[in-house]
DNA sequence: CGAATCGTTGATTCAACTCAACGCGAGTGG
DNA sequence: CCACTCGCGTTGAGTTGAATCAACGATTCG
């Protein structure tokens, strides 16, 4: 099946949205055709969210766990003195809160970005399938550990790196992420984030990030057109965002 | 039994070691017997780390998994201008690179940071005790999920914290981890860190983090005696930390 | 005792923040 | 259809929190 080919399945909404995600979960392992029939057995509800709609509340008792089928979504979590630190940027093809699989109350926001639909599972079901199929845990179990890692990389990139390298590694992440889903190539995208929004999740201000964007695109890096992104030089981005896909583990083929 | 008798089966080192394992995981969920008794049987080695030895290196392959019996561990990435960041740091009883049970590459450094003693069991042994007692997988998971939510509170300590918070909020986690983990009281607890590490840890340099610990400690908030210290108000020191323990999921008992 | 590491302190610099103003395009309502 | 608002991007000027640079004291250890 062609790449793009996902982006079809999508626009069709009546086409079974669980193909997504099986997509997903193939990507890395193969599942056996009871696996796979069991994740379509199962019950779900598809859900669509305006931007800035709230998916989830910190604090929430959650029983669900949901998975991107269309759009963006972000999860951020709120300080003492009212700052947003936006932890992770979903998306289509993403699991947004894998972690309720088994943590009953949420610890941050999750929200839309944009326009987005998405597919929710009763937690205890899903957990079910993950024990009863080890194939379909295994596949799970990494998308958390994937998950992880990234996560990891975000605290090193806030943490050890300066406003034009840690913004040009976001750029880098999310078109390489883009490209691995399956979206399209990571030469140029649809970045549908405000300056604000992209500072909250650098721990930039805004106007701060409206300078860095700036200064890639005056070298030469980026092009931008409202908000989308080019992406002039690869090897250039990718060396000013100190970039190495390692932590994504795309390539992972465990056994 | 009692909390510190924990400490009492560690330091005797001839006592299986496995112990503490199996007391962290019990600690959310109730295994059986059988299970426990897979567990007591895997294979494992014992090592003896030195203070700053490498256990891993970034981009080794890995067929294994740690966990913490004795000492302090921490894990880092280094950027690309030299500097370090720490993502985690370890006590007794943490799984330390859980990842690797299925992710074969290691996307970042694990380091003894005192005289350390990690159990490592082969991975694909501890992987295959996940899927045939379910209780051990859904425990393993969760400490996953958890630890991933420990990351996210770390992009947001980083990303949004001035250097006074941030600190505090690191040495309000460690005080209820190391609690939890049932080696001490909150109150007082060594700090095996350089003030250079603790930099590290929070996104800053030692010279900050020096001026900040003894802002802390003007303020009454922390008392500090070589590298241990003294929470002399927890209270003030939770708020000056916007610290709320909620991201480590104590509490959290599944089903 | 000498070397090395770590903590402490002061002086200075700088990256990013704050505050403020203005332009622009998309809605929206009169 | 135009006036208005509102959110967002842009730009400048001034401020500040943390980094840098540098020196020195304390502690440990061979």
């Amino acid at each position: 099946m062609a790449d793009y080919e996902v982006e079809q399945i999508v626009a069709r909404r009546e086409a079974v949205p669980l193909e997504v995600m099986i997509r997903r979960l193939t990507r890395r392992f193969e599942l056996s055709q009871p696996a796979i029939d069991a994740l379509l057995g199962l019950p779900y509800t598809l859900k669509d969210f305006a931007p800035g709609q709230y998916i989830l509340r910190e604090g929430e008792q959650v029983q669900q766990s949901s998975f991107v089928v269309a759009g963006f979504v972000y999860r951020s979590k709120i300080v003492g003195d009212g700052g947003r630190q936006i932890v992770a940027i979903h998306l289509m093809g993403d699991f947004v809160d894998l972690q309720h699989i088994m943590l009953r109350r949420a610890d941050h926001n999750i929200q839309a970005l944009t326009p987005a639909t998405l597919v929710q599972f009763p937690a205890e079901q899903l957990l079910d399938l993950a024990y009863r199929y080890p194939e379909i845990g295994k596949a799970l179990w990494l998308e958390s550990l994937i998950e992880a890692a990234t996560f990891r990389e975000g605290v090193v990139n806030v943490g050890r790196r300066d406003a034009r390298t840690r913004t040009a590694h976001l750029l880098c992440e999310l078109a390489v992420r883009r490209e691995a889903a399956g979206l399209g190539p990571r030469g140029s995208y649809e970045l549908p984030m405000s300056q604000e929004q992209i500072g909250d999740a650098l721990g930039l201000t805004s106007v701060h990030v409206n300078r860095t964007l700036k200064t890639l695109e005056a070298e030469g890096l980026i092009a931008r057109t409202k908000r989308a992104v080019t992406v002039a030089d690869w090897e250039g981005l990718r060396r000013a965002g100190d970039f190495t896909p390692h932590y994504l583990h795309l390539h992972q083929k465990p056994e």
